[in-house]
Formats: C-alpha cells, sequence, structure tokens
RNA sequence: GCCCACGUAGCUCAGUCGGUAGAGCGCUUCCUUGGUAAGGAAGAGGUUCAUCGGUUCGAAUCCGAUCGUGGGCUCCA
C-alpha cells in the first residue's frame, strides 16, 4: 500500500504506483486539466513521474508563477520542433525561459520576422497534436553519440557532471532536457514569436552567430492579449517619442549619448530637483558641488586611472592628464579633507548633484536610459561604524518617502561581499550586519545576492516598478571601505584618537537623465500638477479678449504657475486639442463671458470643464495641490 | 566594441525598374472671431535625400567606408 499526501493533509492510497496525472485526476477531471507538473518531496518533476513509494504531493497548476515558468520551457521546446519541421539543417543550442518569456538560440541562416507568421502557422499545427512529452533517460556516452551531428548539444553535454542525461520527445522531435515538461503541447495554448536578433554561442564574438528567436506564451490567449496590450502601450509611451513630441529634450549627432535638455524639459527637471533639495535639507543633508575635471594624480589616487580608465574621458592640457570625471567620489574625498573632523561632526552627509561622463560603448546608448554624461544625485556619509545602521535606516526612510510620491513601488536587495574583494573579514561582517540589520529594521522585504557586491564594499539597491508593472534599479545604497583607505580620510574620537570613518555613497533618483526617462513613461507624459512642465494654457476664445488673457497670464504667473498664453487665429477646438495633446493639467478659457465676470473656464486633462471659476477660486485648489505634490488631476 | 536593420523638410512618412524630390502636420501671411479634441485659403521651407568615396551618360535609389539611430549581444567600480 503506497500513501500519498496532498498539501492539504488528505492521504490517497494505492495498491500500485500511481502517476502524478493519476492522483490529480482522482481529485478532480477539471483540476487535472490544470495540473502541468508537482512536487515530490519537495524534488519538482513531470506528472507522469511513477510514485512508487510513499511521499508527499505539491501539484504545481497554471495558477502557479512556476507553472508558466514550466510551460514556457515546454513551448521553447514546441517553437524548436516548428523550426527543425521548417529547417531541417538547422541545429538547436539552448533555449532558456527569460523574464517575459523564453527563446532558442538556433544555428540557421538569418530569417526575419517576415517568417514568423509560417513559423507560428508551424507552431499551431504541434500545440493542436498534443503531442506528449516523454523524458528519456541515458547515459552521458549514448547522449554524445545521438547529438553526433549537433557540436553545440555535445559541447554542453561534455560540460554535464556524469550520471543519467534526459532528453525530451514530443512526438518525433526530441530536445536534451532537465525539464520538467507540461504534459503535452496542447497546454501551451497561446505562443508568438516576438523578435529574432543574432546572438554568439556563448556569448563569444569569436564564437558562431547564431538566431535568436524570442517568443512568449500563456496558458490562455487573454493573458498573450493583455501582454501584448501592455507593450504596445510601452510602445506609446516611449520617452524618447514623448521627448520630441513635448519638447523635453533632443540628441544630436555632434554629442552622441548626451542629452540636450530643451525649455520644457528643464522645469520638468528643475521641479524634480526643487523637490529633491527640499527633501534632502530636510533629511539633514547638505548640498556640495565638485569639478567635473579632475587631473590624473587623483584617479590614481582613488584607484580610477588603473581600474576604469576605458570609461573615462581624458585631456591632455599643458603636459598634464586630465581626466572628466565618471563618479563625484574622489572629490568628495578632498571635500572631507579640507578640514580635520570630530566624532562629534559626524554623520556628514554631503550631497552633490554631480555632472558625470562615462564613455559607454556606443552599442548600448538608448535615449535617456543609457547616456554617457548625466547627472547623479549622489551624496556621501561620512561617519563612525556605530552609525552604520540608523544612517542605512534613514536613507531608506528617504527613499520610501521620495518613491512614493511619484507612486512608484520598491523592492530591495541586498548584495554582500564577492570573490575578489579588499578589507578584512572583520570589516565585511560589520558593514553587511550593519546593511542587514537595517533592512529588517526597515520591515521591508529584501533579496540577498551572495557574492554580489562591490569589491569595496556590500551595497542595497533599490529596484522600482512603473505604471506598467516595469522594474529598473534606480537608487543603491553602497558602502566603501575603500575610498577612505586611499584618501586616509580621518576622524578625532572621543579618545583623542584618530579613526577611518565609514564611508557610504547613495543615490535616490540613481542618474537624474534616467529618473527622467522612467517619468516619462510611467505617466506617459501626462505628469502630475506639480512636475508639469507647463502647468496651465491660457486659450484665448476671440481677438477681443486678447488684454484679459494676458492678465490672467501675469496673475497666475506672479502666483507661481508655469503658464502659456494661446493668442492664435485658431478655432478653441483646435486650442483645446493641442493642449491635449501637449498634456498641459489645466486649459483656461478665457471670453466674453469670462472676462465680463473676472472668471476662468477650467478645463482638466480628463475633459471635464468647469465654468465660472474665479482667479482666486483656481488658486485655492492648485497651490496646495503643488505644494503637496499631488499626483491626482485638480478637481473642479 | 560585435551582428542586423534603418537614416528623405522642424515632426511623421511616401518616393515603383537608376531618369533629376513629394504628402500630412507644423511654420508665415490673409480671411474667419469661434464655447471645449482639427474653420478656410495662399506661401515659404530640402545648400538634392546623414557624410565621404565609387559604379554609371545619369544615383535618394546600386557598391564601399564613416557617423548617427533602433533592436540584440557583450561590457558595466
Amino acid at each position: 500500500m503506497i500513501k500519498i499526501t496532498l498539501p492539504d493533509g488528505k492521504i490517497v492510497e494505492s495498491e500500485g504506483p500511481m502517476s502524478g496525472m493519476d492522483v490529480a485526476k482522482g481529485i478532480s477531471e477539471g483540476f487535472a486539466r490544470n495540473c502541468v507538473a508537482m512536487e515530490l518531496d519537495g524534488r519538482l518533476t513531470d506528472l507522469s513521474t511513477p510514485i512508487d513509494t510513499d511521499t508527499s504531493v505539491v501539484f504545481i497548476t497554471t495558477r502557479d508563477e512556476q507553472g508558466l515558468h514550466i510551460m514556457r520551457h515546454s513551448a521553447a521546446h514546441v517553437m524548436a520542433e516548428a523550426i527543425l519541421n521548417l529547417y531541417p539543417q538547422a541545429k538547436l543550442t539552448i533555449g532558456p525561459v527569460i523574464e517575459d518569456g523564453f527563446y532558442y538560440d538556433i544555428d540557421m541562416p538569418p530569417i526575419s520576422e517576415d517568417d514568423f507568421s509560417k513559423i507560428e502557422e508551424e507552431v499551431n499545427k504541434v500545440i493542436k497534436a498534443k503531442k506528449p512529452f516523454v523524458r528519456k533517460a541515458m547515459t552521458k556516452a549514448e547522449a554524445m553519440d545521438f547529438y553526433k551531428d549537433n557540436p553545440f548539444k555535445t559541447e554542453l553535454i561534455s560540460e554535464l557532471e556524469d550520471g543519467t542525461i534526459t532528453i525530451y520527445e514530443q512526438g518525433g522531435f526530441s530536445d536534451l532536457c532537465r525539464g520538467p515538461h507540461v504534459p503535452d503541447t496542447g497546454l501551451v495554448k497561446a505562443l508568438k514569436l516576438m523578435k529574432v536578433s543574432g546572438a554568439y554561442w556563448r556569448g563569444d564574438s569569436e564564437r558562431p552567430m547564431l538566431q535568436r528567436l524570442y517568443g512568449t506564451a500563456f496558458f490562455d490567449k487573454k493573458e498573450l492579449k493583455n501582454y501584448l496590450y501592455v507593450l504596445e502601450e510601452a510602445k506609446k509611451r516611449d520617452h524618447r517619442k514623448l521627448g520630441t513630441a513635448l519638447d523635453l529634450f533632443s540628441f544630436h549627432e555632434e554629442a552622441a549619448g548626451m542629452p540636450f535638455f530643451h525649455a520644457r524639459g528643464m522645469e520638468l527637471w528643475n521641479a524634480l530637483l526643487a523637490y529633491w533639495r527640499e527633501e534632502h535639507k530636510r533629511a539633514g543633508y547638505v548640498e556640495t558641488k565638485t569639478p567635473i575635471m579632475l587631473n590624473k594624480s587623483l584617479w590614481e589616487r582613488s584607484g580610477h586611472w588603473e581600474n576604469y580608465r576605458e570609461n573615462m574621458y581624458t585631456s591632455l592640457i599643458e603636459d598634464f592628464d586630465y581626466a572628466i570625471k565618471p563618479m563625484n567620489c574622489p572629490g568628495g574625498m578632498l571635500l572631507y579633507k579640507t578640514r580635520h573632523h570630530s566624532y562629534n561632526d559626524l554623520p556628514i552627509r554631503a550631497g552633490e548633484i554631480g555632472l558625470v561622463h562615462r564613455h559607454e560603448l556606443s552599442g548600448v546608448l538608448s535615449g535617456l536610459f543609457r547616456v554617457r554624461a548625466f547627472h547623479q544625485d549622489d551624496a556621501h556619509i561620512f561617519m563612525t561604524p556605530d552609525m552604520i545602521e540608523d544612517e542605512i535606516i534613514g536613507v531608506l526612510q528617504l527613499v520610501e518617502k521620495m518613491y512614493n510620491t511619484f507612486g512608484l513601488g520598491f523592492h530591495l536587495e541586498l548584495s554582500t561581499r564577492p570573490e575578489k574583494s579588499i578589507g578584512t573579514d572583520e570589516q565585511w561582517e560589520k558593514a553587511t550586519a550593519g546593511l542587514k540589520s537595517a533592512l529588517d529594521k526597515s520591515g521591508r522585504e529584501y533579496k540577498i545576492n551572495e557574492g554580489d557586491g562591490a569589491f569595496y564594499g556590500p551595497k542595497i539597491d533599490i529596484h522600482i516598478k512603473d505604471a506598467l508593472g516595469r522594474t529598473w534599479q534606480c537608487g543603491t545604497i553602497q558602502l566603501d571601505m575603500n575610498l577612505p583607505e586611499r584618501f586616509d580620510l580621518t576622524y578625532v574620537g572621543a579618545d583623542n584618537q584618530r579613526h577611518r570613518p565609514v564611508m557610504i555613497h547613495r543615490v535616490i533618483y540613481g542618474s537624474i537623465e534616467r529618473f527622467l526617462g522612467i517619468l516619462i513613461e510611467h505617466y506617459a507624459g501626462k505628469f502630475p500638477l506639480w512636475l508639469a512642465p507647463c502647468q496651465a494654457v491660457i486659450l484665448a476664445m476671440n481677438d477681443d479678449v486678447a488684454g484679459y488673457a494676458k492678465e490672467v497670464k501675469a496673475r497666475l504667473e506672479e502666483a507661481g504657475m508655469r503658464m502659456e498664453i494661446d493668442l492664435r487665429a485658431e478655432s478653441i477646438n483646435k486650442k483645446v486639442r493641442d493642449a491635449q495633446l501637449s498634456k498641459i493639467p489645466l486649459m483656461l478659457t478665457v471670453g466674453a463671458k469670462e472676462e465680463a465676470n473676472k472668471t476662468l473656464a477650467v478645463r482638466t486633462l480628463d475633459g471635464k470643464v468647469k465654468y465660472g471659476v474665479t482667479l482666486e477660486g483656481l488658486l485655492e485648489k492648485v497651490i496646495p495641490h503643488v505644494q503637496s505634490r499631488n499626483p491626482d488631476l485638480v478637481e473642479f
């Protein structure tokens, strides 16, 4: 008698071996249809695996994250079969699951997206055939022989440990794979090819170029449709397009990767920084500024000349080497050293909106997201070792407050000591423990990336989530045990002895350019009133009211609003349309009635119009709305 | 840096087989003076099609190089 324990504690008894599928069917046919795999005593496996001893089973269904992952892996096999059916000479290499789907690297002649419909047709045939996935075990030698015509697979196999190697078959198709897989190809309900690009075998440009086919798959067509909708929406929100359309910034060949900000873009920029300064002052920061060009001796001392030179712009001036700073920290070291510090002075929280330049490879530039010149909202905090925890908590609180203002969720990741690192075990333990206990006290969950820290110290990365659910790493808090040493920073302790301060680097926006790009996409260009480059536009009904229109504009500007005025000889419909397309939060129409009553007709971006609003009435709503940095539309 | 694609008016884009450059929007001027998503007309705008070179009687179009942009790879103190 075999006893199989279900997650709810129920026990299924059986005379002989049962497969997971049998057990699932015993629960209900409907349930079985939604099962894709199972865990036997915590070990992930196929539903077809026979259960022949007492064990506990947990079913993985189409509703689990893991179920989706498994199905997408199966989808990669389905796509691979379709490719081989159409291109019999193609050689498969690897096909992993990635964030939004999967890809398969295949050695074959280049194909284009025009070939997709043909491939998808073939894919659908494979899906419709509901071919069962069959696991086959073989020895390494057998596997090498099986793949004797595929040098990529044999290379992979030769790197595997000796022992059982598994291959999954679906009909006549087979692929080297650890599994598990869904029961049959019919579970892959909605598969779509997304794009194709070249990729080197094992990422090595010396080795053959393969075709990387990206695809995605969902358990039902509706989910696929929704995913495609989000992609579409993201395309519409592309900050590069909106940046041009809204006249915020531009790029020019004369300075590749270095953005030019237009007048409207600078209004946004300034609003963002005004907020930053306000919060940082409140949190006890001072603001400093260091030069962007410093000579070689500094970079040698900081270690950048040796380790980061490839990325630095350098210049020879009167026989001396200079470099444009790629980071602000070395300059910050010099600032610290301009006077002696007592432990009573610490912590020192020195912010700097620093303009840095990094020579990024030409192929990686991308709008505001990846540039060669950008501003960091940097700050260096100098402190005694026992201040680490409190200071980190302080930064985390600031992070939370500021991201909340933008309606951005976030999560934290802690990176610990890498293999190659400086400093003693004790220093690392103390530093890492400090970050950890600060994280614990913050009450937020965090992920640990073992060995992913910088060589000079552990760090906390902050990943934000935008309105479309995409994540971006923006903030980072890095503990630095290197620079204080190299620059011989000291403070005088209560014992009248010199001590080495602990230093952290931290940014919240990260790169202001990039953060702006993220915000443009997050808000789809419809900025909240406090951020909007132009907060309100006056629409003059006709020439007779131009004088009143100008007077209103002047008065609102005096009250601090960012205003524009539309006096063109166009219809009011046209002016409203243009203002809507420019995503200006408030449209203030003035006509004969408004002039007579000294009022305005206020239209918000949702299309609602409120007539007869006085200037005072408008400002009463607008001023507190802006001051509180309210993310919502103003209601009238 | 590597692979592929692309580069035509301020913006978005058309331009066939190599035959001598177009549209819409925007801009200017005029008419219209309007009530919440496009009122009408005329005109200017390209050093000739990213740049340089080549093939050709002739190149936006074909070839090569360079620069830039996009997607991917790689890199990322």
